[in-house]
DNA sequence: AGATCGGCCTGGACGC
DNA sequence: TGCGTCCAGGCCGATC
């Protein structure tokens, strides 16, 4: 499930890719969660951002381009990667013309045009083409929380505002408001480290310090190993992200913990599965 | 207004 | 073998 180690390691295979070409032509499988993204033809990508887990084109003629990866989305181009070729859960195609091409119904058309496949198995991703900025609509986006490896995730404020919420601190988390980019995955893993039971509603100013150092560090490190893979994450070229191996808590019920040896324990919390260590992380 | 819950979506794991 | 059931979970809209 991509987070924001797998969406950033995407940003970075994906981004030089895009950067400076024009769209020329975009299909798509009618889906729900895509909109207007026949707007990206005919115009240039003038760089690739990422906020959280969403990654940003900006294109040329205040428009962007929203992707969200959902569960299982990803990237591939045609042909690269080991042949990769399209299957039927390939939901949108965007076909790339040259950086000094001029954009055209037949620009990037010919032999060789570059084809970026957009693959979704499970359809919760989100592609959207919105004037640039213009979040209505995507309500996670458009009240999203600092980035959380830039000063702007400041832990003065980050205490503050878990002081303000009445949520228990894991679903908190996965808000998206607080912080952006943590999902299940990170969360689980940050509780276990700052040591802070996932059901907790008010957290000391020691303990939300550690948690707010554990969310920078378990995110960092997981970007050096281009993310978490279990099934579906892939990055555009194919490969996967080798933290898999290095979760001490997610994915680990039943297995001894890392630091006292007690049976990591796994409940559903706020409609996620949850794991963590009933004795490090005792309310 | 903040918190909570159900729906979306599909393949794979599991039980009988 | 084959069928049915359950699970994974980010985001969004409805409801409390």
């Amino acid at each position: 499930m991509p987070e924001l180690p797998e969406v950033e390691s995407v940003r970075r295979q994906l981004g030089p890719r895009l950067q400076g070409r024009w769209i020329s032509s975009v299909s798509a499988q009618p889906q729900l969660r895509f909109r207007a993204l026949e707007r990206a033809a005919g115009h240039r990508v003038l760089g690739l951002r990422r906020r959280g887990k969403y990654l940003l084109g900006e294109l040329d003629g205040g428009l962007e381009l929203v992707a969200h990866l959902g569960m299982t989305g990803s990237f591939r181009f045609r042909g690269e990667a080991d042949g990769w070729r399209p299957d039927a859960y390939v939901r949108a195609t965007f076909t790339l013309g040259d950086s000094s091409a001029a954009p055209g119904p037949h620009a990037g058309a010919g032999l060789g045009a570059t084809v970026l496949d957009f693959r979704d198995v499970r359809r919760f991703g989100t592609l959207a083409v919105v004037p640039a900025g213009d979040y209505r609509g995507l309500v996670t986006l458009a009240a999203l929380g600092p980035e959380p490896l830039s000063d702007d995730f400041d832990p003065v404020r980050f205490h503050a505002a878990l002081a303000r919420s009445r949520m228990a601190v894991k679903p908190w988390l996965l808000t998206q408001r607080p912080v952006a980019g943590v999902g299940n995955i990170y969360a689980d893993e940050a509780l276990w480290r700052a040591r802070i039971n996932p059901h907790a509603r008010r957290v000391g100013r020691e303990r939300s310090t550690a948690l707010w150092t554990a969310i920078r560090e378990v995110l960092s490190e997981a970007i050096e190993r281009e993310g978490t893979t279990f099934r579906d994450y892939r990055m555009v070229n194919g490969e996967s992200g080798r933290n898999a191996d290095f979760l001490v808590a997610y994915g680990q019920a039943g297995r001894a913990c890392r630091r006292c040896g007690t049976a990591l324990r796994k409940v559903v919390l706020g409609g996620r599965g949850t794991t963590y260590c009933p004795w490090c992380q005792r309310r």
